[in-house]
DNA sequence: CGGAATCCGCAATGATACTG
DNA sequence: CAGTATCATTGCGGATTCCG
């Protein structure tokens, strides 16, 4: 999905939020300020170069704040910008109805929903 | 996309609505039922096959109900199911975020945002 | 440690033709 | 009119390597 097809904000939020990292990242993010490394840790799929790719397009959006620490060795934080922070609720709202749509076991519920990338890791 | 990598719901979501048809066919069905053609008209720049193909992936995630009638031509009508009309406000919902977050221009608002997808194609 | 550049395979996408 | 099947193409996503 490179080039718009309309202005509508729904295509160009969803031109952000498509693929399945960035809703991911931001969640873990909302737990706190998180370094590179720490996200690899929390999402042991994901390659070095998405993590940093998908970092830079939430960066650009305004979603997350970079910030750089020029010791050594390389240090860099992650964190939500308030931005980023207002639209976490959106995103469970998202995975809430999920949960109630598709099934009727609620299990979790959304602000609470933990996603265990850590092991669970499924293939086709 | 293919495999999921968690459990976590968001990540189902995101899986289902990740791209960028599903929301739009979704927002264009909120005007009501519509023809396989209507829905091409609405969005000149999807494919005869993407179409059937996003319409069943809506179909089968319980969000589109279809309708078919034997007639000659043949005819079939899609229209949006509960589940999908409460997944409306959520994704109006993102658009709103992005609006209020990409710029101050508040020109139109979440529920009335209208795609101009007929005749507006900006390509990079 | 964090990131950019390169190469490459595979899945998603699109064009076309055919069926009911 | 609606949908499927086939084939060609694209570009995402992963592995690797080099730079700061």
């Amino acid at each position: 999905m490179k080039s718009l097809v309309s202005r509508c904000p729904i295509e160009e939020v969803m031109q952000l939020l498509s693929g399945r990292w960035p809703t991911l990242l931001i969640y873990y993010l909302k737990q706190g300020t998180k370094r590179f490394s720490d996200l690899r840790r929390d999402n042991p799929t994901i390659s070095h170069k998405m993590l940093s790719l998908e970092l830079r397009k939430l960066e650009d959006a305004g979603i997350v704040e970079r910030t750089e620490f020029e010791g050594y060795p390389l240090r860099v934080e992650y964190q939500l910008t308030p931005a980023g922070h207002r639209l976490v609720p959106l995103i469970d709202a998202l995975g809430d109805w999920w949960e109630t749509t598709s099934d009727g076991g609620g299990h979790s519920s959304s602000a609470d929903a933990e996603p265990v990338a850590s092991n669970t890791v499924l293939r086709d």
